[in-house]
DNA sequence: GTGTCTGCAAATGATTTGCATTTCC
DNA sequence: GGAAATGCAAATCATTTGCAGACAC
């Protein structure tokens, strides 16, 4: 399970040959990631490392391509957008992230791979998690024969109520 | 909550005159939906009416633009598919559908006003009605500060399951 | 090396927009 | 007649694809 997957990771004493690089804090997340990719069947190849970290050394994040895209950009890493599309769906069929659809014309991706729903937020685009625990789906419809349900996807959709309104 | 718009409109009780001309019969229809549209502010120009008519005499249904221009087309009407977008949207904020996401990338519109959920299958790209009756959310998350629950939309997503499955 | 990635730019698909023309009240 | 709606084509937005060059193993 995921749980394991940094576990027993020579994370403390890893340097880099002899420099005056003082990255070496740096080096423990990038490992972790390294050794995230390699389990999921994908190489380590700059790019992937870069938006992997941005994308899960932050907490639980709901990003588009666009918006990768734009944080890569920022954090000086360069990378094209096609490269954030394919690295999204990659890691998503690797099981790294989850695809939300939520708005109309955009796909999200979540790096909140426990059971949640979400709000969705019009007015500003924006997801919130919604733990499956607090949702209780108290009865599942049968699904046509022939077919099985594969996941249920929640969405809240959030209307601001002005004071005024 | 929503106020039957459909509500004192001779839709009820549906017989079939006498007679084998179907001119007379096309009458109520239309007759029909000019008066929702009317109710619903819009004007009854000749689109509007014959998408209307496409949509809402044929049961329940799950459109997207592109399927309705082709069926219009199909009947003999010609319509620009950027006015069945517009259509669709001005039916929507009328509150004569209900604009539904469950796929990436592709509106539906569904004809079915009542409180009820989706099957969706990616496969076939295509959905099916829960009745709100057969999901039954136990519980209901507190919504953001300063935000109400305006709709609440569950997609059951469906694998093909085979016989060896 | 060799097969896999990446970058770039062009292609695609869904939806929208601008504007001259037509339609409705 | 004048506002609103339509048709058409071009524009836009999100996403994908094709292909030459770069990179990982």
């Amino acid at each position: 399970m995921l749980a394991n997957i940094f576990e027993g990771l020579p994370c403390a004493g890893r340097q880099e040959g002899a420099g005056k690089r003082v990255k070496v804090a740096d080096e423990r997340p990038y490992t972790v990631m390294l050794a995230r990719l390699k389990k999921a069947g994908l190489r380590p190849t700059r790019q992937r490392l870069a938006l992997g970290r941005l994308l899960f050394e932050g907490g639980d994040r709901h990003v588009t391509a666009e918006t990768l895209h734009k944080e890569a950009t920022v954090a000086g890493v360069r990378v094209a957008l096609a490269t954030v599309y394919n690295t999204l769906h990659q890691f998503t069929e690797a099981g790294l992230l989850r695809e939300v659809v939520a708005a109309p014309g955009r796909a999200y991706f979540d790096t909140n791979l426990s059971d949640h729903h979400h709000f969705y937020e019009p007015a500003s685009d924006s997801l919130v998690d919604v733990p499956a625990g607090a949702v209780r789906l108290a009865h599942m419809p049968a699904p046509p024969k022939g077919a099985r349900i594969e996941r249920v996807d929640v969405v809240f959709r959030l209307r601001r109520s002005n004071a005024s309104d």
